[in-house]
DNA sequence: CTGTTAGCGCATTCAA
DNA sequence: TTGAATGCGCTAACAG
């Protein structure tokens, strides 16, 4: 016998039948919006239904149509702007369609992301869109778990290789050779890039570098797209010139202040995050320097801030809420009975030219101390 | 029959039953971790248990105890940042207790707030918080629906005064004043106000514009706080110097652009929004007029980025995720049996002083259109 | 077209 | 302690 549920009387449609007169399977039908009921009969369940202030209980009709109409939604902060932008165009693409979205944050954590899967799966979601923190073979098992099931699953922001999913992402590798390419167009040379790797012992190598950017996809797309801009331009990589350590915005602006007092300092930055740009800026303007003229900067992910400050920065745009949204789109699609492709759709970004990149020129040859 | 319930075997608890020798109900008892089973029985369960690949099905569990442990919270928009923040609250504070939360967002329209109420309803959760756009007494009825079915509520970031619930805010009202009040002692008597009343036929009187400011509680207590500390330092009320009109960026661009260009503009503004900052700051620059010299700014729901602007803003830091946190705990302490207290949690916000406040001085005597 | 019947998977008496 | 039986509210055959 269930537990002391709550007081307020809620009426089932048996009740509804009864006090209708007809058979529950008439109730039902016409409450459930399904099957052949008479105008008549229909008009006495509806008024009874009204009368009594009946509601559908969706956990019983789950119960036996096996369908929840419910997604699920692993992300890595629903804090952060930049999902909660994806968040909301998940949102949106699913209530349209008459789905509702459980959200669960897992801050980058493996076993909170395992966790969550099984939430999801115990409640029964209908399928799940993840921005998935796992890369390597041994930590998608989980994915893989919930595929067994047959539950329906899109990948969201970030790809997963070892894994053949319906994926939705920008090319977030062409998005950073691009900027990087601005700044050498520009005629930089000396271009940090800050906010990637995580961890990576001294001295760092190019090897070395990759291999801990696999941490988060798209911190590996970003990094590779920084080295192809540089490659083509037959620059060499100056591990000096990549930050490494916590993806905070306190550590982004000392590793900043480290690059701009380098012998040969930097003289452009790339940041590949909201917070790694303002850490950055806080070291440039810590050191009394000044952007665009000292140090130019371009960095991920727009926002009605960037253009309002001095200089409006030249930013890279995401569609955030339209990734939510296609994901959404695309798990729906399948739900609908249609197959999954297992594909790869990428979004496409966008830089937006601002003011915050100029040539290196004089400001170069001002000592990092040139301010009062 | 159901119908095509995804293929991946789900076992249950009978299944379990029969591969273990045991008694459905024991197998259920040593899964659902109730009643008494003997040390060899319950091994023996478990050991099929993870053979099987047993997850317990939570719609069943719930169907039969009337619990779902999860909770419904709708928000005006959870691609908002502030509100991802106090989502990301309320998420951490109901995961720590073993709940899960289903979002909705409602854009501020009381259509979409009924609608979600429903939704929530229908899938049973625990218990609600809502940062509701209602404000009349005609406006709450499906609130009063939810209660009056057992459904515990909670309200966040908004008041809803005709409403007797537990309610988590910040002093929206004392927050605005002081932050007026610093422009006040500042010298400021020509203070803009800006994002608030969002209807207010011209000319505007201080009676239309307390009445319109219903709209959203926040809006309106801020904009009590702005008359509060003009009543106190006995400036009058000027209608030209509130924005009125959509909450947009662009508009408040509009607005600030009028208030500037006003014969005896203004010479301070106070932003009730992260989106009103960043369009007034749009309308200073466009007006080549420049803060602090020119212009004195103060503007709510601090971020990164206000830290790095030229200058640094001086901002109202909400505590974003406590907001949502408490709501959660107060919420979940009913849920555990604890009596609504039916009191507001008022938690305080901050005024972190930086440097886009100046007397008004020279600045005043510039024309609008003193730089190129 | 309508009513009867049988589950969905789990929690929970109640006897054994 | 354990197991058999019953019900949560709804959908879905099936018969009438």
């Amino acid at each position: 016998m269930p537990a002391d549920r709550s007081q307020g009387g809620r009426p089932t449609i048996s009740e509804v039948a009864a006090e209708a007169g007809v058979g529950r399977a008439t109730a039902a039908r016409t409450l459930g919006g399904y099957g052949y009921v008479s105008p008549e009969l229909r008009e006495r369940v509806l008024a009874a239904a009204e009368k009594l202030g009946y509601r559908t209980n969706a956990l019983a009709r789950s119960m036996s149509t096996g369908v929840s109409h419910t997604l699920g939604v692993i992300l890595a902060d629903i804090g952060n702007p930049f999902f909660a932008g994806v968040m909301r165009g998940i949102s949106d693409a699913s209530r349209a369609r008459g789905f509702d979205t459980i959200v669960l944050s897992t801050y980058e954590r493996l076993d909170e992301e395992v966790a969550a899967t099984d939430v999801l799966i115990d409640k029964r979601v209908d399928g799940v869109i993840i921005a998935s923190a796992a890369v390597g073979r041994d930590e998608v098992k989980h994915i893989r778990a919930a595929m067994g099931r047959g539950i329906p699953i899109v990948l969201v922001d970030r790809a997963v290789t070892p894994l053949d999913l319906d994926t939705v992402v920008i090319d977030n590798r062409g998005a950073a050779r691009e900027a990087v390419e601005v700044m050498i167009s520009a005629g930089h040379r000396r271009i940090g890039f800050v906010w990637g790797p995580s961890s990576v012992s001294t001295p760092v190598t190019r090897r070395a570098l990759l291999e801990t950017a696999r941490n988060v996809w798209t911190d590996g797309e970003r990094l590779r797209g920084y080295l192809d801009a540089l490659d083509d331009a037959r620059i060499p990589l100056d591990p000096e010139l990549v930050m490494t350590g916590p993806k905070t915005e306190e550590w982004a602006t000392q590793e900043v202040a480290r690059m701009l007092a380098l012998p040969d300092r930097v003289t452009a930055l790339f940041c590949t995050e909201t917070d790694a740009v303002t850490g950055a800026l806080r070291a440039v303007r810590a050191a009394g320097l000044s952007c665009p003229r000292d140090i130019s900067l371009i960095g991920f992910d727009d926002s009605a801030w960037a253009a309002v400050m001095e200089p409006p920065l030249t930013m890279i745009e995401q569609p955030v809420r339209q990734l939510g949204a296609k994901a959404a789109e695309v798990l729906l699609d399948v739900l609908d009975g249609g197959e999954p492709r297992h594909e790869v759709h990428t979004l496409s970004s966008r830089l937006i030219t601002r003011a915050s990149v100029a040539p290196p020129g004089k400001g170069t040859f001002y000592s990092q101390q040139s301010k009062p």
